[in-house]
DNA sequence: TCCTTACTGTGACCTTCGTCACCTATGGCA
DNA sequence: TGCCATAGGTGACGAAGGTCACAGTAAGGA
């Protein structure tokens, strides 16, 4: 896998940049539900995600989660860039859906190889500037909208990111993400179902037209 | 004012870069109240604060604006940045609070720089911490704080930043900035004035121990 | 000085959402 | 087949906050 991820998912690195993150970085791998990141935890590297997929959560001092947005393959936690180039503490938490695979890269080739290589230079201002947005799209709609357009947005956002129509979650769980509580979820579930936007199953809710 | 300022507010960069960006950038005057950038317009410029102090909103479709922070001379619009890389539409708006004047470098320096000069890069990088901190910490108050403690918040934050206890606001511009009503903020006052936390006037608020 | 206007205070009421209580449905397994 | 744990459904209630109506009050202009 090694061998051909990066090349793959990396393309605009230059070939010696490519190289070098081989030889650097170290793989990690992280099974389904294990936190690749914690709340207050220090960084002492940039992770580079290279396969399953990884969700950032915002936790406040009461352990709840709040979910903020997705990491697929070829991109990189910002958090992490922000961190461990300040040597500060983690704000966020990271969790792997799927299993996961990571390469790290300790912090010090982050900082060297900017001046080194133009295309890590451009890699790390895009992902900065690709969170931005997605967190401006988070604040837009828990300070705009209303819980049932915020449960319609996470189902879509779920139902693209893994490419199913079916949802394996269940209420709790969805409950949690939005910071609300199960009984929410599943009035505002049911409501859906009326207007033949999903179909309820145990364990799985089942898009029809969102 | 040219002369003087860049070296005193961006002390970091380097000589040469100082030169190019009096050469190359332009400036420009906004009156307090002015909008510097609107919802949905293009950039062709990044644009530094050199003096006054400058608010950044997000925007809903009916118009409502959500104060998220406040830019300081010395601090660059990360999203001037994000929009200017990408030849997108600005995602925010960003209003003088006070007389300001900015600096504004036609977007294509801004790449050119980054690879010329090391503090430049940087300050872009730094940049995108800092607003993304912010955000972060936006994000924290309205998902997981209500009312109360966001007033609280924001009055605080505009002492620190005005840098005195009287708040020349009244009680419907607040509401606005934090996206509620004026009833709503006017009877959380009222309690935190029973509480000796503030004292209220006409068009003002005192603040006495937050 | 008086009048108008904008700001503030407050009670009544509604909606949304969180919480509690309790019930039903489902599926695995002894 | 029956038991039980877990998921889901639902009514009742309360708190926060938004909306409406209206009253009081200060400030500035005529």
């Amino acid at each position: 896998m090694e061998i051909s991820a990066i090349p793959r998912l990396f393309p605009a690195f230059e070939k010696e940049l490519q190289r070098e993150i081989q030889e650097q970085g170290e793989i990690r791998f992280f099974k389904t539900e294990e936190q690749l990141m914690r709340t207050g935890q220090y960084f002492r590297s940039t992770m580079l995600i290279l396969n399953g997929l990884v969700k950032i959560y915002r936790e406040d001092d009461d352990g709840n989660e709040f979910f903020m947005y997705y990491l697929q393959p070829g991109q990189a936690c910002a958090l992490s860039m922000v961190c461990a180039a300040e040597h500060k503490r983690s704000a966020i938490m990271a969790k792997a859906v799927k299993e996961t695979e990571i390469i790290a890269i300790p912090l010090h080739f982050m900082e060297e190889w900017m001046g080194k290589y133009k295309s890590w230079n451009h890699f790390v201002i895009g992902t900065y500037r690709a969170r931005f947005e997605e967190l401006l799209s988070t604040i837009d709609h828990i300070a705009f909208r209303g819980m049932d357009e915020r449960l319609e947005f996470y189902l879509k956002k779920h139902q693209d990111t893994m490419g199913t129509n079916l949802i394996a979650l269940n209420h709790q769980e969805i409950a949690n993400e939005l910071n609300s509580s199960r009984e929410v979820v599943s009035r505002l579930l049911k409501k859906m179902e009326q207007f033949g936007k999903v179909k309820l199953h145990r364990n799985a809710i089942e898009i029809i037209q969102l």
